[in-house]
DNA sequence: AAAGATAAATAGTAATTACTATTGTTTTGG
DNA sequence: CCAAAACAATAGTAATTACTATTTATCTTT
């Protein structure tokens, strides 16, 4: 194996780059969604996107670092909006329809976001990239352990850290189920794992 | 890409062709868990187990296929637990006791099969794969259906269906977490997933 | 408008990949 | 014990992979 650079050689600093650089992005992410990740060649994305290897490699150092920097943007979004409407409610009691709402917002935004459900599934893929989710989730659990005083002034913090975990990993079991799964009845999932979530983050 | 063959050229009959197919499949499960899916090549389990390609392509196919009999034979193993202490409990109503021995009983079997947590990470890796995933999970739907006559004589089958179905999704991902993350409190985790699955089973 | 910097293309390569036609060796049934 | 069947090794190959040294084009700034 030849040593791999760590660094791209170039970060995008003109609008073309940086229109490169999405372009690169999607079009990989759009070939992931296509064909899967085993079918995922640098090569093939170049193909795709109409551009030629050392423009990919002028910005990702390698390929590993593309897909890693996907699956960040992803991660990235979905972390956005859980913030976002955990600091409007954290508050108050959790609800079900307020949770129903969060899980459905999170597959709506991994539909939205190009190539999602496929970045999703690549999630296991390699080693840096189940970092990725790892620490993603952690970072979810860490965003709501400050939000949610309604939660946090009921219990030790150790043990709303273990619940939040929990909770973050059975939602997002949900999620991937069903978006991998268009056959199974979407609302009413949500609706059960919601109900699940909320009554074990409040018991006592 | 090369037509892809989807039969083996035989089946192992004599004792030594046995032994080889297990060798194959215990070597490449060793080296899936040292290094991965990404670095699993048919050229290197053959060097690892002593063999030589020829001997490899004899009893698979191709290298897919060599993938998907390892989570067969997992997925094999995992189901066959589940039906095991599904029948002999499955008149009475689910206690939280039993159902963490279950999801516990779940996570033993898959750190004792070579290589189970490295080929629970691959079951996204490829769409044969994502469906002998999907389609296990279905049929311990399908023998808790039956088996469960408490649960079953008191909802409707599409109700019980999608119950069971969400609760094997959860508590498979209860499951992955727990044999992904070794920092985590195992048996509060079990626990926690066991009291909320029995909950919602059981709830009116 | 020219100089300098940034971006992208040309034209590849070394290494690795999955996979095989053929030949030799072991096992088994009669 | 011997023929035939089953098994495995020898010795590869065509195709693909990730990746790059160098040259050319485009943009920005003065």
């Amino acid at each position: 194996m030849r040593t791999q650079r760590l660094e791209p050689r170039a970060r995008p600093t003109q609008k073309r780059a940086g229109q490169t650089v999405d372009l690169i992005l999607t079009t990989a992410a759009k070939l992931l969604e296509e064909n899967g990740f085993e079918e995922l060649t640098t090569n093939k994305i170049c193909t795709a996107a109409g551009i030629t290897p050392p423009a990919l490699y002028r910005y990702f150092p390698n390929k590993y670092a593309l897909l890693c920097e996907l699956a960040t943007r992803l991660m990235a979004a979905q972390n956005a909006d859980l913030a976002q409407t955990a600091i409007t409610k954290g508050g108050a009691r959790p609800t079900v329809a307020d949770m129903e709402e969060q899980l459905a917002a999170q597959v709506r935004i991994t539909r939205a976001f190009p190539g999602g459900v496929a970045i999703m599934r690549t999630l296991y893929a390699t080693p840096q990239l189940i970092d990725i989710r790892l620490s993603s989730h952690w970072s979810m659990v860490d965003g709501l352990k400050s939000s949610q005083t309604w939660l946090a002034a009921r219990m030790s913090e150790p043990e709303l850290i273990r619940r939040l975990r929990l909770a973050v990993e059975l939602g997002n079991s949900a999620i991937e189920m069903v978006l991998e799964d268009p056959d199974l009845d979407e609302a009413s999932i949500i609706h059960d794992v919601a109900e699940m979530i909320v009554a074990y983050l409040t018991k006592t």
